[in-house]
DNA sequence: CTGAAAGCGCTTACAG
DNA sequence: CTGAAAGCGCTTACAG
């Protein structure tokens, strides 16, 4: 392969000449130098421009599932931004291990500019290793505890647990379950007290049975539903944590033929292409997606302009929406102390 | 950021002996340059080796869409292979377009050791100049026009085609459109001539204003829906050429209250996470999706064992199979030279 | 505007 | 097993 010495002596210029030509400077023999370049077909060697100059124009991405569609639409919001700025992405799956992410994280130090991290766990301690070994890094979706000093994009995931809860109880539901994430992630936590404190606050008490945590795959929505389902007294309205434990759960209700909502109310977390599609069509607690990647990309190319002053952590926070579609309605016999703004079910 | 004389002087030996260290060569002072390196928090330099080893031990990837589910898994695949080989995956959305192929291609001939590409087009002409640079290259997906040369793993396309097509004829329909993907690309040509053709054999023929071109993206299988419906005599049954597609002619229908199978057949090419859940639940061929992106990977990294002797392009090539759920039925009333084994329909 | 030269941080024959 | 030395392919002050 040509190097900038083979172009350099085909042009008839020093390599620093080419150098110049090649990172937009003004020079004499511009036309020979392109000729050079395109006969010999000579593209730099991106290794050795990254050990010159330290930058690797690359942007480590470590989310926990890129297979989960609100990771792909913040990951494909991220590469907006990337393309137009000159950088790439190396992607990488956590699959919700703290372990995994640890080896991604050190294995990234040294390869990328900066780290954009949807940590699996709020305790994890590796970020700021990072940030010590000078690798800025910016959270999406989720948190640490003691993230303050970092740049994030995050939703109000306690304010989305509200929205939910509220939603079910303005219906009249009383025997309601939810399908948590884990407890040490973000938005396993916030969005699960959310939704509790809701219910506690209106004087609906949940018992344990009916508060599961899942692990944020469909499995483990499916599996809980399944346990749900198979209590003495099951509930009548289920809130999953985020969308691949909604379509878990749709899909147990749908094996054991229950009638959503006439028996169950399911309301999820993120929105789904397919959401008005499915039947029912489903109720969930929307978020931006693609902004997120896209903000949480911003924040952190942001950090390598020139000159780089205002050095204060950025915290964005954006908001949660009911989508009120088909799966939630009141249900067949209130139990509790009842709303009564709904014309009631009328089976049984 | 400590380097590999740092690591040196502090265990006291010299540079090359902390680098054998650190690629497993028997050395006699372990024990204190393992110590060195976890004191200074050591951390090779990739530029600096792939410098000068001339590997970077990472793989780009280049597809259409990462958003899309089939895309999501394939990836997820291939990542599953190079974690355990210890490569990493550079990610890049083509765009479906081909300039923009070309660019990412051009980008990473000199940043990774091998390439899997999905071409935008048969008629690709850069993934030979990547090849003629030393980069191998594997396919997936999708092929070139003259692409025998290179690794690929594809699946039957033309097979699928004849399969949503016999599958409809044998439900009698005779009046049956296709919207199918870019004529240019690999998986928008198969799957549209091994529907036509089998129609065609069968004596029934496609109206031009039934044989649409989308873009195999959701909005483009929306307006070729709308386009279907608004016809004076619409179609009995769609085939929709890939999954974003059948999304978007499933919403069209939904949006024009057109009852499915009653009104309009739908069958689709590639199943979704939600397929059974939809309604009505989709009938689709389906192909193996994670697996296809594992066998890529293993394709390409093959070709970096050392030694390295066989040559030969490997060209694998899955089989499609129909999963018949219930978004297709028998026309409402037949209208050409009707086949006969199903019970029929009753309305009308 | 231009060139000679140093150096980024490693790896690897080459001697010992 | 070990070290000194060269070199991977660039970039960038430093002089001119």
């Amino acid at each position: 392969m040509a190097t900038i010495h083979d172009v350099a002596a085909r042009a008839g210029v020093s390599p620093a000449t080419v150098s110049r030509f090649l990172r937009g400077q003004r020079v004499r023999s511009a036309e020979a130098i392109q000729a050079a370049v395109d006969e010999l077909d000579y593209w730099p060697s991106a290794a050795a421009q990254a050990l010159k100059s330290g930058r690797t124009h690359t942007i480590g991405v470590v989310v926990p599932d890129i297979t989960n569609p609100y990771f792909a639409a913040v990951v494909k919001g991220m590469e907006s931004v990337t393309r137009s700025q000159g950088y790439r992405i190396l992607l990488a799956n956590s699959d919700e291990s703290c372990e995994r992410e640890d080896e991604l994280l050190a294995d990234m130090v040294r390869r990328v500019d900066g780290i954009v991290l949807a940590p699996a766990r709020e305790q994890d301690q590796t970020p700021m290793h990072v940030r010590d070994a000078g690798v800025p890094l910016v959270f999406v979706d989720r948190d640490l505890a003691d993230g303050e000093q970092f740049d994030a994009v995050l939703v109000n995931n306690y304010d989305g647990g509200q929205q939910a809860a509220a939603h079910l109880l303005g219906l009249g539901h009383t025997r309601v379950a939810a399908i948590s994430g884990r407890q040490e992630s973000t938005p396993g936590r916030q969005r699960r007290e959310g939704f509790m404190d809701t219910l506690t606050a209106a004087g609906v008490e949940v018992p344990p049975a009916y508060d599961l945590i899942g692990d944020f795959r469909e499995e483990g929505g499916y599996q809980t539903t399944l346990s749900l389902l198979s209590l003495p007294e099951p509930p009548t309205a289920i809130f999953t944590a985020n969308n691949l434990m909604t379509l878990g759960a749709l899909k147990a209700l749908h094996d054991m033929r229950v009638d959503i909502p006439g028996q169950v109310s399911l309301i999820g977390f993120d929105d789904l292409d397919t959401g008005p599609l499915l039947r029912p069509p489903l109720t969930v607690i929307d978020r931006p997606m693609v902004e997120q990647g896209v903000l949480a990309m911003r924040l952190l190319l942001r950090r390598f302009e020139e000159p780089y002053v205002d050095d204060t952590a950025r915290r964005i926070i954006l908001d949660t929406k009911l989508i009120d579609r088909a799966s939630t309605g009141p249900p067949r016999r209130p139990t509790g102390p009842a709303t009564h703004r709904q014309s009631g079910g009328t089976s049984l």
